[in-house]
DNA sequence: CCGGATCCCCAGAGATACTG
DNA sequence: CAGTATCTCTGGGGATCCGG
């Protein structure tokens, strides 16, 4: 638990929960997760099926996850170095809330963007021009 | 990549998924999220039991919110203006992804901290260990 | 009471070069 | 191969003032 001598700490507060999202909220970590979740990767691996990812965020985002307990980091002492990195029990019971996110996501995402449309749309015909009163048909589902 | 019109992103990849959890993952979001979970609120209700949210961070956090089509806003024309907020039923269907992740938490996240220790622990450890390096004991925790 | 507009600051992400 | 070190620079977030 976090502690009561935080200035401005509730009991009720979810600081403690925000705290954790950290975890997996971060922007690299659910690929890295994702990757990981086939099994034990290579750094290089890694770095070659994350597009985009630098060394630096990719060593980084590593770095917080081991630390963590989500992954373990294996050095093999081969001649060109080896590393490879794998999910804990502690990582793997991770997964399963990310799926139930990743679920919400397939389920609504449509509806998200849907509503920012909408919402767009509604500013710009706000501020091109203001009717008295707007004579579109607004689905406005809720 | 973070931006939706950003070039180089695929359509196919888990971004978009990484996209959605930016939906929740922002700082604020989560507590918004809390308060509203019972119930419409008032914009001074939720700055005054968001500790620590400025009024810039709270209204931008409702208004993306309410652009995502999790929130609606309700202005009613009182003398000193009324708004109000409300989890739409869009947002009500992000409470219980929301619950299993936080459920995660209270479960794991006492191992997370532990392992955050051991991993701390570990690097002192290493860094006490080598004589060769500089002894200066730099104790530098969480 | 609600929130837009503005200034400022610094953590963090990218790029590059170097090392065990 | 698998990182570390350093520099820069952007933009998110705080503080403050002002407007509806």
């Amino acid at each position: 638990m976090p502690h009561p001598s935080q200035p401005g700490y509730e009991p009720e507060s979810p600081c403690h929960y925000r705290r954790a999202l950290e975890v997996v909220s971060s922007k690299w970590t659910v690929l890295v997760f994702y990757e990981l979740e086939e099994g034990s990767k290579r750094y290089s691996e890694l770095k070659k099926r994350i597009e985009g990812v630098t060394q630096k965020m990719l060593t980084q985002t590593l770095r917080q996850l081991e630390r963590d307990g989500l992954v373990k980091r294996c050095v093999y002492p081969t001649v060109p170095q080896t590393v490879d990195y794998t999910l804990t029990t502690l990582g793997l019971t991770l997964i399963e809330p990310m799926r139930i996110l990743h679920r919400w996501t397939e389920a609504h995402y449509d509806s998200v963007l849907q509503a920012r449309r909408a919402y767009d749309g509604r500013l710009d015909a706000a501020d091109g021009a203001e009717p008295d009163l707007a004579d579109a048909a607004n689905s406005d589902s809720d």
